[in-house]
DNA sequence: GCTTTCATCTTAATTGATTAAGTTATATGA
DNA sequence: TCATATAACTTAATCAATTAAGATGAAAGC
């Protein structure tokens, strides 16, 4: 038995290429007799459609997109914002009957499979310095969530006028302000909870959001000593927990809490409950995405609602409409009981 | 500036297409003037070696193994078993200039990318049925890792044999015996904690285990009453402690837990003396796989160790050494404080 | 000086598909 | 009846590479 092709098919049902191709990919090429007794015809031989690399090939397209997660496996999966967006990926993506190809942004060999894809989302700016690199001067479509690259389209919320409004909706004059933030793009990940020394001018969350704290404090006429902020390299509630330790030790004791996540915000308010600090009374915490555990948790927690699931759709279809300007989606400010 | 291409990359050079291919592929073919010439002019244009699309086409081989895991990418990433064994996968196919392809059993189209890869390597049994029927009738290499595949090459240990060796070395005649399973490949996986009401002559590893743990036992003359005998859906801390509050209820209480999993056997310790029952004068545990873990926690665990790094390692070799004949690896019974 | 060997590069067939353009044969219209 | 339109297939160029076989020229051997 020699290898099945569109060829070798072709030969032995005795018509063109043209015909077993069209079989599969136009039917209105060919009469409905001819083309189901080709199509049954190559499920006896075991013949399953023509072959996607040669397809790719000379087509241009392999109908697979690549997402890229900006940190393990094992956080995205286990983030309920990430695996929302990732749903609205899926389900956008299946719409097109196209495939999904998820990637870590740790494994960065993208040139591997670069030329198996019709490009790249990716999600979250990678800590790996090289995947930029690589992404930036990519032949492929390229589409950012979440974070910028130059040229590039995106799709993102107002990070910083989201948490300059969030931050407001809390801020009273007398506050002591903690900032649990999330990593900067270029600040070192080998220690676990870090003090941010200083911060660079590119465009991660962490960075916007951080302008929008910022500006909502300057105009409070409140100022941010450095043991107050915290850059978190994960969102979870471990380093959650870690944080809100630290800051609550803190002399003065903070009275407000701005968190960068969610899942942050819900373990700080966690360890500040058992250490018997009263919410909102004694500290005030605002969180950001919207997840629905801030709803079940009482207090439920004031936070910048974004539509994570509604996002990945955006993302899948930005990425396949050409253009390339950068989108920007609806949030809410949801006030809940925590402020 | 038009596509790069090898063809046009050979036009604007003034070279044939041959030698720009072989300055990248077989140096040996060419001056290594010209070579250096070629290679430093390519990073001038921009164009950064053979489309891979058009060489897996021509040579019929991508570089590319696709690694599908039998469950959801979260268990497995947070899985230590899992995880040793990706990185022994990682790191041998490293050294061999390949690229790995991480894929989930749950999104099982593996048609969409089945032409881009070499083959397959399939660790644990696939819930997904139909993704076993494509593995089965793949025209690529596929190698199965803790399960068999009729007419595949399959990298394994004796699993029947272990789990017969761990209960045989704790089984007392008097004993009253629980297991805490894995679920088996055909259970539905629709209940969270599952008691089995049978099981098929299918080769998953909870089938083989099983199979070991029933002949110890009959060999002391104990039998099992189906109240004793759970299947979880997956291998983690959570339905581990769910089953292990169930058995330890039963009248008699079990005097002996047979675990089919370390880290259920882990969460059954503690659940245990979270009770009070003492470990090992009214409980005896015996676990599987070898985590480290294990090792640290007190009482240490009876286990039967698995090298899941060899094991990963061993995958790799076995997948490129095109011997198809099933490889069983070995394995150490380790007695610790828990029985 | 003449053949042989070898290194270096080119030619052209091939991989498995798609698709515009071309070829029949049949049906339609006047 | 004859030109014309349409449906149903086929031909052959093309996608971006690899590679066996061929060509060329210089060095080596006798």
């Amino acid at each position: 038995m020699s290898k099945l092709t569109l060829k070798s098919v072709a030969k032995t049902l005795g018509v063109s290429t043209a015909t077993i191709s069209n079989a599969f990919n136009r039917p209105d090429q060919l009469s409905v007799g001819l083309r189901e007794k080709i199509l049954s015809a190559c499920a006896e031989l075991g013949y399953f459609g023509p072959n996607k690399a040669a397809q790719s090939l000379r087509t241009g397209s392999s109908g697979i997109v690549a997402v890229i997660l900006s940190d393990s496996l094992e956080y995205m999966v286990s983030d309920p914002v990430a695996s929302q967006f990732l749903q609205g990926v899926t389900r956008e993506l299946e719409r097109h009957k196209l495939h999904l190809l998820l990637f870590s942004g740790s494994s960065a060999n993208l040139e591997a499979i670069s030329d198996f894809v019709d490009g790249f989302i990716c999600y979250g700016a990678p800590r790996n310095l090289g995947l930029i690199e690589q992404l930036t001067r990519s032949p492929k479509r390229v589409l950012t969530v979440d974070f910028d690259l130059p040229g590039r389209p995106s799709v993102n919320i107002d990070n910083e006028q989201a948490a300059y409004q969030s931050a407001l909706a809390v801020l009273k004059p007398t506050d002591t302000v903690a900032i649990l933030g999330l990593r900067l793009i270029d600040a070192p990940n080998s220690r676990p909870v870090l003090q941010a020394p200083m911060w660079d001018n590119q465009s991660s969350i962490a960075h916007r959001r951080l302008d929008g704290y910022l500006r909502a404090m300057a105009e409070c006429r409140l100022t941010l000593r450095s043991q107050y902020l915290w850059h978190l390299p994960e969102s979870n509630q471990h380093y959650g927990q870690l944080a809100a330790k630290a800051v609550l030790a803190l002399e003065p004791r903070p009275t407000v809490l701005l968190c960068m996540s969610d899942l942050i915000a819900l373990s700080a308010m966690r360890e500040a409950l058992q250490q018997g600090i009263e919410i909102p009374n004694q500290l005030r915490v605002v969180g950001f995405d919207g997840i629905e555990e801030t709803l079940r948790y009482h207090p439920t927690l004031s936070t910048v609602w974004q539509f994570s699931d509604a996002k990945g759709q955006a993302a899948v279809r930005a990425f396949l409409s050409g253009d390339d300007s950068p989108q920007l989606l609806p949030y809410e400010l949801r006030l809940g009981e925590s402020s």
